[in-house]
DNA sequence: ATGAAAGCGCTAACAC
DNA sequence: GTGTTAGCGCTTTCAT
């Protein structure tokens, strides 16, 4: 039994021809049940696969996804590329990952090599459209909203309800009781950070409560710039009863610098984190944190990426997907 | 500027053949310099780029490597993909990814597939070896040693000092003064948890200490798993003051036990964790644990693959790369 | 130094 | 229901 490696030994093997055993593989045009079960049985035991690259050049279509990702190291979107790869490779696609350390010239980069590779279709999770070299090519964004004003694109877009979030975790300080709250953010690459930004200022000022100085913005979304910021800020003699943090890697930042300044979470200072993810349950007392139902944004996003890949329009092109919060100690006095 | 989407294009529009334009895009074969010229400058106005499946059935070379992972979620797993992927990247090649969840079975599934999409090299984390399918396939393993004794691969492998490792953090236990430390570890899957125990070991056999029982096995590396386990074990009485868990998440879910149970670290038990993640140093007092160096594995796994993709056998087949002990307060009385 | 042409493995028109 | 064949875009041998 030595193996068949292309489809011209199994077409002579089986005794039919070369686009007879085609067919077979992709259920397509006629063929009898009896000549489709001796081809199988022969690519069976010749344990034979066809030629990606060969179907790939002859249909242009690869079954290959590109998922483009800020930095998978980031425990959120891990978790949201784990459960794209798995959707895709229970339909038999692959994964191609490209990290751009939110670097626009990076990503640009990837998507070039992407659309090289002709893959079949693209998550971005990027703040950044109107890549020219995405038209036509089925694009389902993720996470981030669109900065731009012109934002035109003609992909969809699925992203967590993070005015509600950022609201949802303000409020939950503010039921604490806390009266001045700190909100720790980055404004800069990361558009959904605006909106729990904006979701953070509505229960302030539901409450009738002013946000508390001073008004900083970090320079990343990492634990040692969290760290650095709030330390700086406690130094200062800046006061406040809660925190509000708009990652739980700032929160964690965040936490440490607390915990070097003698200060204790939730005796001290109040803390909420968001995308809960699993280190916020054993930071310190447990963060509360808001959760992203990122299960159910990694199914939508591929149920349409293959919808678009089908050349369907899809009916939505702009889903928003409900948010809860996980109470932990972090908020409980 | 409309863009030529194929060499026949390029070619007519610089007025050459397309042999011309393949010598000069892979720097191949003789041209002149004044046609080199002429050539890229179209190429760069088209911003034109080889269609990779076409290159891919020609050459059957993709310039995609496969990375094969048992759960991107983890953030040591998630760690060492990004370095790959950079690397590789930074070299014009793409990165599949798989994750196996630790399943046999999916883990062949995926190592046909990435066979049947001719990737050039596959990287793979994981205990098993001896796939037909990888036979005369650059194959880079990292991270798990085999635990077969029939480990007759063809492949290079990767490893850190795990017995050092486990070595080192059951020092730091003793040198504390802990005198019945436990150890929560899995050695179902993971060969390498076994190498930690064996350091383990080490360390208490010189220092003349026994193992603390009962000798349990977690069912699962992960944080729910270490967290049942070891409040079932103080619910039945157990007695120490020292644990050693062979694994940041293992580490983590521990800490939640102990503090639901009113234990305090570094007050009552000390600790120690392996890997180094980002929330070792978040995870209650800051977890003392064992650093791989990551960056370098990765830089290594990769510059191997390549010398092996290159058709050079490799000189050594096997590395094992130094750790070592981020001392934080869960090891400081 | 450059061009012509064969062919990688596959699919899809078209013919029967 | 099945076979023949053209050709996807590229590389590479062989001419010149």
């Amino acid at each position: 039994m030595e193996k068949a490696k292309n489809i011209k030994e199994i077409a002579r093997l089986a005794g039919v021809s070369t686009a007879t055993v085609s067919r077979v593989i992709n259920q397509n045009g006629r063929f009898s049940k009896e000549t489709e079960k001796r081809v199988r049985q022969i690519i069976q035991q010749n344990d034979y696969m066809p030629n990606m690259s060969a179907q790939g050049l002859r249909t242009s279509r690869t079954d290959v996804v590109g998922v483009v990702v800020p930095d998978i190291t980031n425990p959120h979107f891990s978790n949201v590329v784990l459960h794209l790869e798995v959707e895709l490779s229970q339909r038999g696609y692959a994964c191609l990952i490209c990290n751009t350390n939110e670097s626009e010239e990076l990503e640009k980069k990837h998507i070039r090599s992407l659309t090289a590779r002709n893959v079949s279709g693209i998550i971005l999770i990027s703040s950044t459209r109107n890549y020219a070299e995405l038209e036509g090519l089925p694009t389902v964004y993720v996470d981030r909203p669109s900065r731009s004003k012109m934002d035109r694109t003609e992909g969809v877009m699925i992203e967590s309800d993070n005015v509600n979030g950022g609201y949802l975790a303000a409020k939950a300080l503010l039921q604490a009781g806390c009266r001045r709250i700190l909100i720790l953010k980055c404004l800069g690459n990361d558009s959904n950070q605006v909106a729990r930004y904006t979701g953070f200022k509505q229960a302030l000022s539901e409450a009738g409560i002013e946000e508390q100085g001073p008004l900083i913005d970090l320079d990343a979304v990492s634990i040692a710039s969290a760290k650095k910021a709030l330390s700086a800020l406690i130094e200062e003699g800046a006061v406040f009863d809660g925190i509000m943090a708009t990652t739980d890697t700032i929160a964690g930042g965040a936490m440490i610098a607390l915990r070097e300044h003698g200060l204790h979470v939730p005796q001290d200072v109040l803390m909420t984190g968001f995308d809960d993810s699993p280190f916020a349950a054993l930071c310190g007392p447990g963060i509360t944190s808001v959760h992203q139902n990122v299960a159910e944004m990694s199914r939508l996003a591929i149920s349409l990426l293959f919808e678009m890949m089908a050349g369907k329009e899809p009916a939505c092109r702009y889903y928003r997907i409900p948010v809860t919060l996980t109470v932990r100690d972090s908020t409980r006095r």
